[in-house]
DNA sequence: CCATCTTTGTGCACGCGTTCACAAAGACAT
DNA sequence: ATGTCTTTGTGAACGCGTGCACAAAGATGG
């Protein structure tokens, strides 16, 4: 993962590290849920096990923030709601544009929880022209003509990417040049940008790939050799430089190799 | 010419790097794109470019899958195509299903990225009765109802949740009961799982909270001090202990900790 | 057949993240 | 006020992942 550093010696050692950083979202939500059934204060054994983490990993990312919580009792729920948001930039608005409204632009403008925590939906882009002026959830979609007039008129600067492969560099090029410094990315594509544009990618495929690989570890702990034994002699492997056919005989590497 | 090659006898060794499986899809990706336009070998420099990683790095994870490579000439695209798709179990066909049909449930039945390496969606499910029988990309949505039918009959491993966060939980736990031992989760939920079942989630509010955290710390740079002092004067941040009351006096605790 | 050149495969060191374990801090009861 | 009990905050050890740097392997050219 890109994580595009700039360093510089900030003000503050602000150095929250990374992975702390992307459980904050985690506690945020937990914490949310508690102070909505109006529960005063947490401990960090109950809080971590909200949010699917291990206690000391929980205190330790908080220490990054500050001494917050209270020895004895825990911490104050509405207290570190907004701590936390402070620290992830949430008391902010951020105007966000998706670029790309296919089935899942569509979906993600539908999509309740990029509002609820300091995110609007500033614009609706896609290249089609007959999607321009169509409404997707009660708001017009524009044409990527009009791409870095919406990005400067409504001070973007985080744009979601919901193109085919294809489209995306491009468009990533375009927000880039309009102002727009960081990019969340759906498109199958690796983005290249400028240091200090910061890139997040979600992949679908990729996810169930990687689903697939422990899947079929855990099937294949049954009957480990006999599976693969048989799956080798089922599916023909190419040979090894098939295509290629100018360098030396294939003999001198197994067409299967050992399982 | 080979002389005796020395095959390593113990390259099955089942511990593969988590860190290199979750990149393998996207060096399979790039193969793909590679197999496509017929290009016959690769060195690693060029393919970790493709992948969008460092070339030790691409190397490293290669060698935990054996050598498959050639010095002075690179890796031949087919037959590393092959291995890895055998590696991530990607020889196989995987039977899913999709719970919650909602606008990113459809999204998904939708999108191609699916069928496209090994992955069928198996059924569509959903909770709404007046959703049933209703066509979804070409395929009936069925009801919650017949979930434990369809996963056994259709022997489904891989589920996909996507519905709200309330509903979540219930889905995962009757899915697991019915035999799915993987999941993917675009729930806004930690959901909690018996050993043996693998979850992965997919929370876009969360990938626009960390890129909102680099935003701020982008924006602030500039800044630094006087924006903070500036936001901290503005915002009133809650009174510790405000909603409780119980607790000591709140001069205990400056309302405005030290950033 | 030998020399040179390219590229892989990997030993090694380093830094980050995780986890344990515990002292210090504070609440609470007496 | 003092002691006990709960829970935080953190020092330290450990393991994993990353990147460097280089020797070995093999192709290529003379």
């Amino acid at each position: 993962m890109a994580t595009g550093r700039t360093h510089r010696p900030a003000t503050r050692s602000r150095g929250i590290p990374e992975a702390t950083v992307a459980r904050l979202p985690l506690y945020l939500r937990a914490l949310t849920g508690l102070s909505e059934r109006s529960v005063p204060t947490v401990s960090s054994e109950e809080l971590a096990a909200a949010a699917g983490v291990n206690s000391a990993k929980l205190r330790k990312d908080f220490s990054y923030l500050g001494s917050y919580g209270t020895r004895g009792v825990g911490y104050d729920v509405e207290y570190l709601v907004y701590q936390i948001s402070r620290e992830l930039g949430l008391t902010q608005d951020w105007p966000v544009v998706i670029v790309g409204i296919g089935n899942l632009g569509a979906a993600l403008a539908n999509y309740g929880g990029f509002a609820s925590r300091g995110f609007r939906v500033a614009a609706l882009i896609d290249a089609d022209p007959a999607m321009a002026g169509k409404p997707v959830a009660g708001m017009p979609v524009q044409h990527t003509d009009d791409l870095e007039k919406i990005i400067s008129e409504n001070g973007v600067s985080i744009g979601v990417i919901a193109t085919p492969a294809g489209a995306a560099q491009q468009v990533c090029d375009r927000l880039v040049a309009a102002g727009v410094t960081s990019i969340l990315n759906f498109a199958p594509t690796v983005l290249s940008v400028p240091d200090g544009v910061d890139v997040r990618k979600v992949d679908l495929s990729i996810e169930l790939q990687i689903l697939a690989f422990h899947e079929q570890r855990k099937a294949g702990e049954e009957a480990a050799v006999a599976e693969a034994a048989a799956s080798a002699a089922a599916v023909v492997p190419p040979v090894r430089a098939a295509g290629s056919g100018r360098k030396g005989p294939d003999g001198d590497m197994p067409a299967v190799m050992p399982a």
